[in-house]
DNA sequence: ATCTCTATTTTTAGTTC
DNA sequence: TGAACTAAAAATAGAGA
């Protein structure tokens, strides 16, 4: 009995850029998901940091999509130009509020853990004399990433609501609205040995 | 005839940490190289940004390893003080320097493309109006996230030198040394098409 | 640490539902 | 859109030099 090939299973492509507006969004939405999930494995396997952001935006036509069906859901009383605000900050800002969230409070428990090493140095373990420096090192830079975030994130919102207050003077125009959307992905310190603090 | 099999290939293992430390340290290397492969394919295959940080560090064994391998190869006429400071500089900042020099160069490019943008629009293309402050947005944002990482630079670099100094006061003590490894990804905005820019 | 090698597991390109 | 499916491509665990 000859078998017919149901499909041609995965092709090998070019790492090139995609030109076709459709695969572009399929394989960005594959590739972005399986990046995050390498990403947050390599986290749990080795205890290493890892921070990784990603900002793309999407073409019109399925801008148009998000928004229409964003407005369809929404109740007809809210006046229009604070629809179209809540859309804009519900549809890119949300997810970073959250990701930020849970990356602060990775922050704060590792700020605590710091705290704890450098009490329990001062008990007097010599043999912990190069943990601290580092350990500090790296939450400082991780307190400086964490702020940059903040920064981030701010400037995506006050643009935003500029584009948008621009926008509301000028409906129709909605196919030129570019949304714009940013994943974060944040992984604290944590030790690898009882001796080697990272 | 029967066939033995070599290995027994790739192993299904759960994402748990790795308690092994050579194992830990082999899957470090395999998945961090890969990690940065994703990222780079993300990037060329959709154009989007993607800023991949990872901060690890070694064990104390194979820290030894390294450092004795480079004592090896450097002249025996420099002290021995520089030579740690030296040692230490290059393994945990020169890489860190050369892609940091790549992301430096990415940024002048969009900068200048930002500029290009804003004129075009000056002469009067008012299909133009939405991209430039989203084109702005983005470049500040990766303006501060550099700023961010050249900053973390410069703290690697001093925490370093601190941590060398007190050591080549300590000798004999090398196992309590933690180098500290920063590997910097970054890519910068596209156009996706003519009319959308990122 | 890296590189190699192999046999698997995992990811994903293309398609269909 | 978007989830599910398939089969091929790609990544990688384990072992080695």
């Amino acid at each position: 009995m000859v078998h017919e090939k149901k499909t041609r299973g995965r092709q090998k492509i070019d790492i090139v850029k995609i030109e076709n507006e459709q695969n572009l969004q399929v394989t960005f939405c594959k590739r972005h998901s399986g990046l995050f999930k390498k990403a947050s494995e390599l986290c749990t396997l080795t205890g290493s940091e890892v921070a990784l952001v990603v900002a793309y935006c999407f073409g019109s036509p399925s801008v148009n999509a998000i928004i229409d069906r964003f407005e369809s859901q929404t109740p007809k009383s809210i006046d229009s130009s604070n629809l179209l605000l809540e859309a804009h900050r519900k549809i890119n800002v949300q997810h970073l509020n959250n990701e930020l969230t849970i990356l602060q409070n990775h922050f704060e428990t590792e700020k605590k853990r710091g705290k704890t090493l450098n009490q329990q140095r001062k008990v007097g373990e010599t043999r912990h004399r190069w943990e601290a420096p580092i350990k500090e090192l790296n939450l400082e830079q991780l307190e400086q990433f964490n702020l940059a975030l903040l920064e981030l994130q701010k400037n995506v919102k006050s643009e935003l609501r500029k584009i948008i207050f621009e926008h509301s003077n000028q409906i129709g125009n909605l196919g030129q609205l570019n949304p714009y959307g940013i994943d974060l992905f944040g992984i604290n310190a944590r030790e690898i040995s009882p001796s080697v603090f990272y």
